[in-house]
DNA sequence: CCTGCCTCCTTAATCAATTAAGACCTTAAT
DNA sequence: ATTAAGGTCTTAATTGATTAAGGAGGCAGG
């Protein structure tokens, strides 16, 4: 079974392969009758229509959008920040009745392949950290880019919430109920896979822009409330996962003196402190308060988390890359807001 | 700024395209000098790379894996079956470095052009109801295709598990437990956005095949044991969400006599359906048992359900699909098996 | 009969690359 | 001096479509 094309179809009914392409694309170009028969016969054949491929070259445009991710997707998927980024997303592109091309990143490795090879109209790029590769082949595209959570690139629209400002806001909350014994659990901070304490140093260099803000607005607030940072317990992640978070937990729950509340950068990390407290009888939220972020995960286990507008930015982002006319190069900042839930409360009285 | 191809970059230089060409793609055909300045040149010129459409057009390969789903991308990343399937494609792409392009189906809307102008070297269909056009629109493209789920599609591999067996194993489980008094409340069924009761008849008339399998192991168990499916309340929901869920607990369990088992097909369903034993002050599993399907959310609620091998069926589509060799038609069944857990009990005594 | 206007189709340029085959020059071996 | 072998670059065919411009024929109106 040779290859079917247009000029297959042209040649067997002696007439022009222009013709048979207005036959598919443009009915009324073409008597109704000639029209039949080019379908009969490209039926006769076999043909798959009009290759996509090749009528994107002519046309021009790919009719999809690139996104990329910093996580391997199985990983992307399984975040529920991330899923929700994706339905708002994924509804602007349903509008636009474009696709949506999921770009691989295997994790060490340094193949760009596909990001040079992606046949796409516009890039999303979504938390990448500082300096990743795949971001420099995607501002090499030089096509219509914009940005989610990090990192900002000028020149180019940035989607975000105030990192440092929401940061501040959740450790202002526990600091306000009056704890003054901290612990922070974060993920997402430094691409090494370094999973254990982190002194500020380490805090301070962390290559993911979005994460590091967040951390900023925490150290903020607390010196603000005359918190000494540094004797501020922080426990490092690699993987955003209940059970990493229940890790975090046990590691900042023994020490001494044990804090009376922990901040974690996600609401999946939260639930596992969570799970540590359980395990050793602590009372959530009389002995222990824990806020999550981004109130993904959190409504069901009655989690004080922040929120933000995932679904909101995902369709923004959308929006931007498919208007048609190039989008200014703004800093955009989405609401976020403190929901307080059960998870939270007052240190417990110091025992003297 | 004009565009700029190779052609550009060659006329500057005064060498050939080929030329050009080569040094981008295979430079151990150019001399180092002549790659130097071609890449200099390139640079001064912004040239964005070989255009990745018109190097699939030549090269026959897209790069791409079309994905398809019924439902609307928001809808079917909240799906946690969904998402743990997404997971095994992903990274069977990743590894073989392919994109993944996600193509949208508005709901009643007939558009399929994305279908037909998806650049693509394959398609992985998910979940579409029988005889939805885009169905048709993806065989006329006569590319490789794998169906998950359904609908069974002769000719092309199909990768699930055995629905009715695995519906009777649901059925079988409350069934020997000893209830008598069962309730169903199922999603997916039809297309057709109805809520509400559903007869026999409309029952067998579903649209998804899955699903109707899944409702057939349980009419088959019941009939087995020996209970009067007719007598069975069976309500129909069109979202697969927990609050739909809540919505069927509630007309189900309000029926007189109350049933002491609901069968669900879908574990958020099921978390419904616990919400509105909740609210109704019922014990689970003292007066109510409920059963899930998929073991996607049911750890944490304790949820009695079916586990399906997820993410193994989508790494086995995408290993399918990317094999190069054509895959032989065959209908692929994953193992599924019977999670029990705290949702589950033998019924109330019945009162005399 | 001539003109103008349709309708339907063809011609040919264009989109932006890849790559087998061949030309040309230099160097090394016989 | 002759031949072979490399290295470097060019020629030209190929991938599969879209579409502006133009031509041929039919038909109506003046």
């Amino acid at each position: 079974m040779a290859k079917v094309t247009l000029q297959t179809i042209a040649d067997r009914l002696g007439v022009s392969r222009a013709t048979v392409s207005y036959a598919f694309s443009r009915p009324d170009q073409v008597s109704a009758e000639l029209r039949r028969r080019v379908m009969e016969v490209a039926d006769e054949l076999g043909y798959a229509g009009p290759n996509p491929t090749a009528r994107s070259l002519r046309l021009g445009r790919a009719g999809a959008l690139g996104l990329l991710f910093s996580e391997t997707l199985a990983y992307a998927f399984a975040d529920p920040y991330a899923v929700g980024f994706f339905q708002g997303l994924a509804t602007a592109a349903e509008d636009a009745g474009v696709g949506l091309l999921i770009l691989p990143l295997p994790h060490g490795d340094k193949r760009t392949e596909p990001v040079r090879n992606a046949v796409v109209d516009a890039f999303c790029v979504v938390s990448l950290p500082d300096g990743h590769p795949a971001l420099d082949e995607v501002l090499g595209r030089k096509l219509p880019v914009v940005v989610v959570d990090e990192p900002y690139v000028p020149g180019h629209p940035f989607l975000g919430i105030d990192e440092p400002a929401a940061g501040a806001l959740a450790a202002r909350h526990v600091l306000e109920l009056g704890h003054r014994r901290l612990g922070v659990a974060m993920v997402g901070l430094h691409d090494d896979g370094h999973i254990g304490w982190a002194d500020v140093a380490r805090q301070r260099a962390a290559t993911f822009e979005a994460m590091r803000g967040r951390r900023d607005g925490y150290q903020a607030a607390a010196e603000e409330a005359g918190v000494d940072w540094a004797g501020v317990p922080f426990y490092e992640l690699s993987r955003n996962s209940r059970e990493a978070g229940r890790q975090a937990g046990h590691a900042l729950l023994a020490r001494s003196p044990r804090p009376t509340a922990i901040l974690t950068n996600t609401d999946v990390l939260a639930l596992g402190v969570l799970d540590a407290a359980a395990d050793l009888g602590l009372d959530v939220p009389g002995e222990l308060s824990v806020v999550g972020f981004s109130d993904s995960a959190a409504q069901d286990a009655g989690l004080t988390t922040i929120r933000q507008a995932k679904q909101e930015i995902g369709a923004e982002a959308g929006r931007l890359l498919l208007a048609g006319a190039p989008a200014r190069p703004e800093r955009l900042l989405f609401p976020h807001s403190l929901i307080v839930r059960a998870s939270t409360a007052p240190p417990p009285l110091e025992r003297h």
